[in-house]
DNA sequence: ATGAATGCCTA
DNA sequence: GTAGGCATTCATT
């Protein structure tokens, strides 16, 4: 037989908990507040230990109106909204303790406290309340006591009958009527007006109950008090109803089963391993899971999916911008067929239209453009859907939202931005993967409709729903919001024109020319075995170490990363002179390159439905903000060597009769620097126009001749890329305390930016991330604790990550700017290609002149620095001839 | 088939 | 020394 009865006020111990840690809130693996939850289990879980023998009850507040709020609107209406996170932490502590095996109970109408009320009374073995609630000090009897939890890691204490006076100042059976008649104003209990805790508590020590007092009213002194008890006595009186605990419970609430459950450890394993709460699980004998583990278990995203044949059926809530997701049958959006669409305007509801199948196909796009120019829209890698859109027809304006690119700027070090990753990690959901949906079939084709608009569904919901929650982000960082609204967000609009228009290429030239390097690949591979006296695989860097330095035994110069004898260029170049070999590994390696991936790969891209290369801009994967192309890489096409340049001829306009304009910015990095250092000497140099690195070469060597200018050209890029004595005699063929001279005497002429370089490394220090001028952020944790090659290359890293992020800002810009002006002045003129710090435009040939002009003009101005930005351009019929 | 290692093209 | 994409070889699955 139990020997007491513990009554636990649970939401009280919550909040408590919560409030007592407000400042830096416990947090579980997910990222849940768990402040409270912690702080109540902790509570319990010591006292049922300490009372082996008991029966427990976990008592809550129902939701909903209490009895108190229908007798008294006004009763806790001036309490400010709960947060977010005790609401959450309420909701899971309703979950998580049935789950434990506490019994739990809540009854509708009524608060804790008049359940616990209601069970002390009628219980006939002691008990004891656990609440810091000082209400509950008015049930405090022989039978009855109240344990008041300490702060945070402090002990308990027991309050029993004879200390409630104490406390409170009136004995427990007066504690209802004390706290009715001085008030609360957490609880917007009126009480009697101009009478506090001391007056109440005296006014009670002399007359007793208020019932007492108020028939005792003429012995009230002095008249001051009398007056405002008579003034007050209706509030008074509605006061003690809604003080005193009192409330009798039905028979069937009484029988309610107190027995302690086993705790379903299967759901609260990862319930508790969510939470981070090991202590818990120490107490129940069980060990947390492992993260991967916990991944499984959470909950699939999920939303009403509703199947329609026209979007007027859809009745979409909201006037806000609506979230699109397209089913197709490629991922090449130039191949993709639309099979479907779906339709979100708030999350948790999504409708699918099957547009391969319906019979009014126009309609259908019709109503869609019309919907998304009324509200604007949003999507997932809005690039792709709105190029299989545009091919029929529909043009959507810059998105309102994209969280994969939302994504890119609020977690630039995130492996990946596809939706599948991030909807774990912002909504802590899981998603089906594609394969799953297409049963590893690769295609949509022919899994069932149902299927399909549930995926579909449950892809623009999501993505609904990510926007919401980073839109909340943004708001922390308004820098970020900015670059992500006003950069990345046009821009996106811009890349996939820029990927639709595509560049054409001349496969014939580029077919003579591949069979040439052939004939000469193939007359090399012989001139080789001849040379060595056996045959090689002449592209095995493993073979070709053996030659070298075993058959023809040079000595090895550089070992690689992993220890094997380096056969690099820099390795060739300081052993060509040691065997003919040599040299003709040299051109066997250019002419191998040029062939293996330009020009017999570049005609494999070749899309057959618009006989033209369409690369894709990937806007979301480097580290520092910069672009990257890809199927092909349309950004590491030859230019350095003259053969290699020769590819550069088989590039052409993809319009008849246009020709191509390009412009570069000069030195875009070097100007960078010298805007965010401020160096007087850097500016000077620019503001006076001169050969900066003739400037550099006279200040380091004493003249600027054609040595020293290339010397001193490599100095100025070892600055941007994060400058070190070993790189830098690396590059110079120079010892390292040579290179470290030279270092010290670039520091000597441009001081600033040696500052400059201290403040980028101090701010990745101090706040283990670094910012470009448009505040786009790369992280670098760790920092402060880095030794050794590891901090030296944080220190590279981070101070390139400024530079050349910031120059990848300034051409991202401009892009936007140039696309503009051209849709508005030269309507037939398109950007084509993006090279980093070079674009490239196709126009009729009558328009070079102006396109020349806008390029030149939304370049030079698309951000002011304290330097100018300069920019260079050119035109001719093919990429070579435009180039310089 | 897949991934590490090596190498080379660009800015 | 920075940032990418992509080729071949070669060992492993």
């Amino acid at each position: 037989m139990a020997e007491k009865m513990i009554l636990v006020d649970t939401l009280s111990l919550l909040y408590r908990g919560h409030y007592a840690l407000i400042k830096s809130p416990l947090k579980g693996a997910d990222g849940t507040v768990t402040s409270g939850i912690n702080f109540l289990l902790k509570e319990l879980f010591a006292l049922i230990e300490n009372n082996p023998d008991c029966i427990v009850a976990a008592i809550s507040d129902a939701p909903g109106p209490t009895f108190r709020k229908k007798m008294f609107p006004e009763y806790k209406a001036n309490r400010s909204a709960t947060p977010d996170d005790l609401r959450e932490q309420t909701r899971i502590i309703r979950k998580l303790i049935p789950i434990l095996g506490i019994p739990f109970i809540e009854q509708e109408g009524l608060e804790a406290d008049d359940l616990i009320a209601g069970f002390a009374s009628a219980s006939s073995i002691p008990v004891l309340i656990l609440s810091p609630d000082k209400d509950l000090l008015q049930l405090v009897n022989k039978n009855t006591s109240v344990l008041r939890p300490g702060k945070y890691g402090r002990k308990a204490t027991l309050v029993t009958e004879d200390d409630v006076e104490g406390i409170m100042g009136v004995p427990a059976k007066y504690v209802a009527d004390l706290l009715a008649l001085m008030g609360d104003s957490a609880d917007n209990i009126p009480g009697a007006r101009g009478i506090g805790p001391k007056g109440a508590a005296k006014l009670i020590q002399k007359f007793g109950g208020i019932e007492d007092i108020y028939n005792n009213l003429n012995q009230v002194k002095p008249d001051s008090i009398r007056k405002k008890l008579i003034d007050s006595k209706e509030k008074v009186e509605l006061s003690l109803k809604l003080t005193k605990l009192d409330v009798p419970l039905s028979e069937a609430l009484l029988s309610f089963d107190f027995s302690m459950k086993e705790p379903d450890l299967e759901k609260a394993i990862p319930e508790l391993s969510r939470l981070s709460l090991s202590r818990i699980a120490d107490r129940l004998g069980v060990e947390l899971l492992k993260e991967e583990k916990q991944e499984e278990l959470k909950q699939e995203f999920s939303c009403k999916v509703t199947i329609v044949n026209d979007i007027e059926s859809m009745n979409l809530p909201g006037d806000g911008p609506v979230c699109l997701d397209t089913e197709t049958t490629s991922v090449n959006p130039i191949n993709a067929e639309l099979i479907g669409f779906s339709i979100t305007s708030e999350p948790g509801q999504s409708w699918y239209i099957d547009y391969s199948e319906s019979a009014n196909k126009d309609q259908i796009l019709k109503s869609l453009e019309k919907l998304i120019s009324q509200r604007g829209y949003l999507a997932q890698n809005s690039k792709y859907d709105s190029r299989v859109l545009k091919k029929l027809g529909v043009n959507l304006p810059i998105p309102s939202d994209d969280p994969y690119l939302a994504d890119y700027i609020l977690r630039p070090d995130a492996p990946s931005h596809s939706l599948k990753k991030i909807v774990p990690i912002w909504l802590n959901k899981t998603m089906k993967s594609f394969d799953d949906v297409s049963q590893g079939k690769g295609s949509l084709l022919g899994i069932p409709l149902e299927t399909v608009a549930e995926y579909c569904c449950i892809d623009s919901a999501s993505t609904m729903a990510l926007s919401k929650v980073m839109t909340g982000e943004f708001a922390k960082d308004r820098d970020l919001e900015k670059l992500y609204r006003q950069v990345e967000l046009p821009l996106s609009s811009v890349l996939a024109d820029m990927e639709d228009i595509g560049i054409a290429i001349d496969g014939d030239v580029l077919r003579q020319e591949g069979e040439l390097i052939n004939k000469k690949i193939f007359e090399l591979m012989h001139l080789a075995s001849e040379q060595i006296g056996k045959s090689v695989n002449l592209a095995s860097p493993k073979q070709v170490s053996v030659i070298l330095f075993d058959t023809l035994k040079i000595k090895p110069v550089r070992k690689t990363s992993k220890g094997a004898r380096s056969t690099d260029m820099s390795v060739l170049t300081k052993i060509r002179n040691e065997h003919p070999f040599v040299e003709t590994l040299i051109e066997f390696r250019e002419l191998a390159k040029l062939l293996n991936t330009y020009i017999e790969k570049l005609p494999n891209f070749v899309n057959q439905r618009t006989g033209l290369i369409h690369t894709s801009f990937n806007q979301a994967v480097t580290a520092t903000g910069r672009l990257s192309s890809s199927n092909p890489n349309l950004q590491n096409i030859p230019i350095r060597t003259s053969r290699g340049r020769e590819i550069r001829k088989c590039f052409l306009p993809p319009v008849a009769g246009h020709v191509f304009v390009t412009a570069d910015y000069s030195q875009i990095e070097l100007r960078v620097l010298a805007h965010l250092s401020g160096d007087e000497n850097l500016r000077k140099a620019y503001k006076e126009n001169a050969d900066i690195h003739s400037r550099t070469a006279e200040a380091l060597f004493g003249d600027s001749s054609f040595d020293n200018r290339r010397k001193a050209k490599e100095v100025n890029f070892s600055i941007i890329y994060g400058i070190s004595p070993f790189g830098l005699a690396n590059r110079l063929s120079i010892s390292r305390g040579e290179a470290a001279g030279i270092i010290s005497r670039y520091y000597e002429t441009y001081p600033q930016v040696l500052d400059f370089n201290q403040k980028v490394l101090s701010a990745a220090e101090e706040n283990e991330e670094v910012r470009t001028i448009l505040g786009r952020k790369r992280l670098f944790i760790g920092m402060k604790e880095a030794k050794g090659n590891t901090r030296k290359q944080m220190e590279r890293t981070a101070v390139n990550a400024v530079v050349q992020g910031s120059a990848a800002d300034i051409i991202k810009l401009a892009m936007i700017k140039v696309d503009n002006r051209l849709k508005m002045e030269l309507p037939e003129a398109r950007l084509v290609l993006q090279v980093h710090d070079e674009l490239v435009i196709t126009c009729p040939e009558m328009s070079v002149e102006i396109a020349e002009k806008i390029l030149k003009e939304e370049m030079e101005e698309a951000f002011s620095l304290e330097v100018p930005l300069t920019v260079e351009t050119g035109s001719g019929k093919n990429w070579l001839e435009a180039g310089h």
